[in-house]
RNA sequence: GGUCCCAUCGUCUAGUGGUUAGGACGCUGGCCUCUCACGCCGGAAACCGGGGUUCAACUCCCCGUGGGACUACCA
């Protein structure tokens, strides 16, 4: 029997989650789910001073708002400390690390005399050959070290599933810091202890850690650990083709679901981004995602995030979503836009919602295109004034009051009846006709088809909007 | 600077030696129509450059060029 694969989503909760994390999240969970694997979720807060348990949070809900439910964790790095020590002692005893009592002031002049002499900055190994004697003199001294491994001059390889045959020469690595001086565990060996211990067979991320992969690399070497198979996958980037940051807009998944996109959505335009499915198809619900999923697919140079895409689909999925369900999700922002969703009629709202589905981009503009059937929302625009400025205008308007006042028709006649009877006695048709009427009765110049949008308002509301223009 | 990755319409992509280089977003012309949106039909728009390999290169190789990542006691 094939093992079954594991595979992680593992961000450090520093800051709001990322699309570009996401789509990474989205990769592995289709992997997953594709596969009959597991999605496991691990917390790397390492570094105390930029964690914090609020982002961890809101990582949480942005996953589950995104519907990527993991199957184990989330494991923190945080309360896996005793795990890094041992792992610490097993390298010192095969004498792989040493401590480095180097202040980071140290370093940086390190660093920067090898930029100015042009050459490498990277650690020189000032404490690699420290006797035990000058080790216990700068312990005296108070200094808490930290430890780096040796690096040997070596060739790197392995077998990217997106990439092809990766090399790396060793030769530009200086000795790298696995435990920090606060005892904490660096990444690159936090990294290969978890995804070992947690038998994580595929390990797919982003491109910005192909680099890191090579040290990675040396340390499942050094542990005689089997290594994982890798896959990195391409970044996003903003339309200056430098990595997608704040600075480009919207970044956050927070940030989208506050603009009203959907989940969905942005699954799907996730997963369209820098990759392909089957036949060319674009717009696809999550299992056909996870049924057609591919690594191979996925392409292997950056792509531009393209929010009026984002924007296409959202519409796509706001057009095909059931009404009743839509209008649920509509309410937060009809609250935001000052409409007391409690008091509304709810058959009277999905009927409203129904006829206005096709005119959304996202969520969020609801309001202003449903203002037209609110009293208090209700205003004119100048377009709107300008076209009933016309005499003609008015008097269309006025002929279409006085017949809804003096009807008795049913509510299904009254409109036809009073366009025809309009027709009949202005003799306006066509533009000249329902303009005005759409002016009067929405204040606006575009709008859903009158007739639909008479029959919601009804009769008194109808003439109660009316009455301005007819007296 | 070093290591590494990448390169098809403006954007996301299909393509795996022989195609009128396909699709989608956006743009645009038209239809529908009181308007907007939706929908439908059409259009413009691309193989970074130079060498090879080959009967034949978008496709394979090399060199440029361009873009990107990493180069931290961040992940």
């Amino acid at each position: 029997m094939i093992k079954k694969p594991r595979v992680r989503f593992a961000p450090s909760p520093t800051g709001e989650l990322h699309v570009g994390n996401a789509r990474t999240a989205l990769f592995n969970w289709m992997f997953a789910r594709h596969s009959g694997g597991k999605f496991i979720l691990r917390i790397e807060d390492t570094d105390e001073s930029r964690s914090a348990l609020s982002y961890q949070i809101n990582l949480y809900e942005d996953l589950k708002w995104l519907g990527l439910n993991w199957d184990e964790g989330p494991h923190k790095q945080s309360e896996r400390l005793d795990i890094y020590k041992e792992h610490l002692q097993k390298l010192i005893e095969k004498d792989l690390v040493y401590p480095c009592y180097c202040t980071e002031e140290e370093l940086e002049d390190e660093r920067q005399a090898l930029i100015l002499s042009k050459r490498m900055p990277r650690y020189m190994g000032k404490c690699k050959n420290l006797t035990a004697d000058e080790r216990k003199q700068r312990e005296n001294e108070g200094r808490s070290p930290s430890f780096r491994f040796k690096v040997h001059p070596q060739v790197i390889e392995f077998e990217d599933l997106i990439r092809g045959a990766m090399k790396f020469e060793g030769e530009a690595i200086g000795d790298f810091i696995i435990v920090r001086s606060n005892g904490m565990p660096a990444y690159n060996f936090a990294v290969v202890i978890d995804d070992h211990l947690m038998a994580i067979t595929n390990v797919i991320r982003g491109e910005d850690h192909l680099s890191n992969t090579a040290l990675q690399m040396m340390l499942y070497r050094a542990f005689g650990f089997e290594p994982p198979v890798f896959a990195h996958h391409s970044l996003i980037f903003g339309k200056d083709r430098a990595k997608l940051s704040k600075r480009h807009g919207s970044v956050s998944v927070g940030e989208f679901r506050k603009q009203g996109i959907l989940p969905e959505a942005l699954m799907n335009y996730l997963g369209l981004l820098g990759s392909s499915f089957t036949e060319g198809r674009e717009i696809l619900s999550r299992e056909e995602m996870i049924k057609d999923f591919s690594l191979e697919r996925s392409s292997k140079s950056g792509a531009i995030f393209d929010e009026e895409k984002l924007h296409w689909l959202n519409a796509i999925y706001i057009r095909n979503c059931k009404t009743e369900d839509l209008v649920a999700r509509l309410k937060p922002f009809l609250e935001q836009a000052g409409y007391k969703t409690d008091a509304i009629n709810t058959k009277w709202l999905n009927e409203v919602i129904e006829l206005i589905k096709t005119e959304l981009t996202t969520l969020a503009e609801v309001g202003s295109h449903i203002d037209i059937f609110f009293d208090d929302k209700y205003k004119m625009t100048t377009e709107a004034k300008e076209i009933l400025e016309k005499d003609s205008a008015r008097q269309v308007v006025k002929t279409f009051a006085e017949y809804l006042k003096t009807s008795d028709d049913t509510p299904q006649k009254l409109y036809p009846a009073a366009i025809k009877d309009v027709k009949e006695k202005t003799n306006a048709k066509g533009k000249e006709l329902f303009m005005p009427i759409r002016a009067a009765l929405t204040g606006k110049v575009h709008g859903p088809e009158l007739d639909k949008v008479f029959a919601i308002l009804g009769k008194d509301a109808t003439l109660k909007r009316l009455k301005y223009f007819t007296a």
